[in-house]
DNA sequence: CTTTGTGAATATTTTCACAGCT
DNA sequence: AGCTGTGAAAATATTCACAAAG
């Protein structure tokens, strides 16, 4: 998807940048599994849905303390369980969505997004017909509610989800609310003021990404 | 953004996964810079606004032939020409879009597409009072016209942004009119028959990857 | 003095191949 | 038989550090 930036070093603890993004994918695939009616998953059977090597696969789930059963491959449902555990925060966290627009609404509707563990707890933007209302059961805020709502409820991740014009402006306005991390799926790039964390995350770049290689790809 | 698959062994030719990751990313600075009035930017600016090092900055660019100048820089705007050029393929992309909700509206009105030297040729949706409209000038053909209108056009990537249970009937169809790329936008896990290729692009999973680091930073 | 381009060093990722369990 | 877990090898990626150029 999209874009990544990697400027995450692994500090001191946690996973590396890959192992995180491939654990998406086995939940993904796992969750599919499961609505199959699947009772245990090898580690085949991940590599081919996910098209990643068994053997990476079996390694990174090691990583989060696996649970395989040898002969018989993984419990679908413990390792959902185990991945979901180790890719969620602590506390579920609190999320804040910019722009109800297209793309917003979009975000809001992801059902990927609870199932993780995160939740959209408010969304804000201006206009009338959309303000007052609610898109997915969350309640849609006018954005000059935003510095009070997102303090009140204590948010520290946002996702802006504005035209591009917008996304500086609500920048600002999500930092001196006391958001620390942000996600910005605009096309204007936002250089984070220290102690805050941006991710430009461009959905373009990862259609562009992905058609690279697919269209790049020889067999 | 969203994730990413990579299932991607750079077979013969051709730029590695990261490579490409990346030099999204500069393009996207580069084209800030190239507003702000920027005539020359050094590895070191790009390497600042990417979070990428500037070492690796320079060893990306000579990949594609690069045209920097020592003690200057590089020419922001042929640099752009030449990111462009290798990013894209030989000729433009024609892409199909399924879907004209919200996610799918959202994507057809990215900048970033065209910029990158794709383009959207048609939408598919089931919504009579979409049907026949304009998104973004891209006209709304009924889904019924698709393998008629994607054969007519030749077009050969398409990308899913339907509801989830459409996913699957969905790429059957675009596959029997010739498709031979898809991007799956929805949360259905699509595995591609033989000469298809699919990447599950739920770009949920960007978002939780991103979340899981930033929030993980310590710094 | 600034910045590119790059050899060399380092770190990380990925894959192979097989011992050991069921 | 089929599969996990893992040491070791191979392949990649990243960073350092500096010579050469404007």
């Amino acid at each position: 998807m999209a874009s990544k930036s990697n400027n995450e070093k692994p500090k001191r603890k946690g996973l590396s940048s890959g192992v995180v993004e491939r654990l998406s994918l086995y939940l993904n695939c796992l969750l599919q599994f499961k609505e199959s009616g699947y009772k245990y998953v090898s580690s085949k059977e991940i590599g081919f849905c996910t098209g990643i090597n068994p053997a990476e696969v079996r390694r990174d789930l090691i990583k989060i303390g696996s649970v395989g059963k040898k002969g018989l491959g993984y419990p679908v449902n413990e390792l959902v369980k185990v991945i979901q555990k180790s890719l969620r925060s602590e506390t579920p966290e609190k999320v804040a969505l910019v722009g109800a627009g297209n793309l917003g609404t979009a975000i809001a509707g992801f059902e990927g997004i609870s199932r993780h563990g995160f939740k959209i707890e408010a969304i804000f933007d201006i206009d009338p017909n959309k303000i007052g209302k609610r898109i997915n059961k969350i309640p849609v805020y006018d954005v000059k509610y935003l510095e009070e709502v997102i303090k009140k409820k204590n948010i520290r991740i946002a996702i802006i989800a504005t035209p591009k014009e917008a996304a500086l402006e609500v920048f600002q306005k999500l930092v001196a609310a006391g958001v620390r991390i942000v996600i910005n799926y605009t096309d204007t790039m936002i250089k984070a003021p220290p102690g805050v964390k941006v991710h430009n995350a461009n959905p373009v770049v990862e259609i562009l990404h992905t058609l690279y290689f697919l269209s790049k790809a020889e067999d």
